[in-house]
DNA sequence: CCTTGTTGGTTCAATGACCGAACCATGGAT
DNA sequence: ATCCATGGTTCGGTCATTGAACCAACAAGG
């Protein structure tokens, strides 16, 4: 929103946080980075989102320590966006707007988010029923449902197509690899 | 967002979320909505919304199913903005939010929301961690914290300034009502 | 040395959303 | 007849978003 100007007459803690990460695009920048997204050309092919406009939001959530840059490679010099803990901790947020869009708009079940350590999945408040905790992030571990298309077209969208769990870092082949099919075999 | 193009593209429950109440101002009238305000002006004020942009998202609202209109007075006919167990559901995502803008940004601690049978703060989901239940939405108490202004100047402010549960109708005296201070003892 | 590829950006014109102020409509009340 | 309360619509100016093009650092290959 960048919007500064109204939001801040309102004294809720609601509306400071989406004057933080309310504007378009934000929260998806944010729910790549727990999937384990970190590069700038993954967030952009992953998301379809104007390079400009990427921009801009990676340099907002680095100036309100949502991420934080780090040196992956010094030959040429690269840098990785990874979430810091107060990004992490946007995980609620996400989940139970992720469990809203399921139940209320979609029907379709396109990712399953279980625990990890006993693989059951998690309740409408990211607790395990089984476990009676709430699971914390890295615990958390992402499944393909059903409804979520097989062979999609970008490599990010395939490389997410494997359970895994949230923040681990998704790795590409360099160009071109893992054709469309499943694994070789 | 009324983006439709974009995030369409995206297979994903909290992308189709977020094209819904992802627009600016969209779960600020939701917040309102569940802690009662339900008159068109009430919005307003509380707010400060361009009215252009209020009417345009209470029509959005209105056809999600998130609100709906009701009719509570003929002489002049009057409608009311009310929420729909669709809108209601959406209270984890404001409560998570809120959290974390308390949690992450503020430092300070406007208001908190109480397990009514309980008196136990909720967590970031809306649950109770002393009953180990999600607490249902007419269960919630919000109670002002110590670094909410006490003398706000618009009249529903005022009206949020004493405990209440949530959904529970702001009703404001006709005009000019409750001066400043506080109950005429 | 020159070109090409990869990564991570910036710039720009056009479109669309948002803002604030003004205006309009309906139906009592004075 | 006029005024007020409520709930809007209209309109010009401004700001954000979009998509395409361009730029830059660096490595590898010929």
């Amino acid at each position: 929103m960048a919007l500064g100007k109204d939001y801040a007459s309102q004294e809720c803690s609601i509306a400071r946080a989406l004057e933080i990460v309310g504007e378009r695009w934000t929260l998806l920048v944010v729910r790549d980075a727990l999937y384990g997204v970190r590069r700038y050309n993954d967030f952009l092919v992953h998301l379809g989102i104007p390079r400009a406009v990427l921009a801009s939001r990676l340099q907002s959530l680095l100036a309100e320590g949502i991420l934080e840059k780090r040196r992956y490679q010094e030959s040429p010099p690269r840098d990785e966006y990874v979430l810091t803990e107060r990004g992490t901790a946007l995980w609620p947020v996400l989940r139970s707007l992720g469990r809203w869009g399921r139940e209320n708009i979609d029907g379709t079940l396109l990712r399953e988010f279980r625990h990890a350590d006993c693989g059951t999945e998690l309740g409408s408040y990211g607790e395990c029923p089984a476990c009676a905790t709430v699971v914390p992030v890295p615990d958390v571990l992402m499944v393909p449902g059903p409804d979520l298309d097989p062979a999609p077209a970008d490599p990010v969208s395939r490389a997410l197509l494997k359970p895994r769990r949230l923040l681990e870092p998704v790795v590409l082949g360099p160009a071109g690899a893992e054709p469309v099919g499943v694994d070789p075999a």
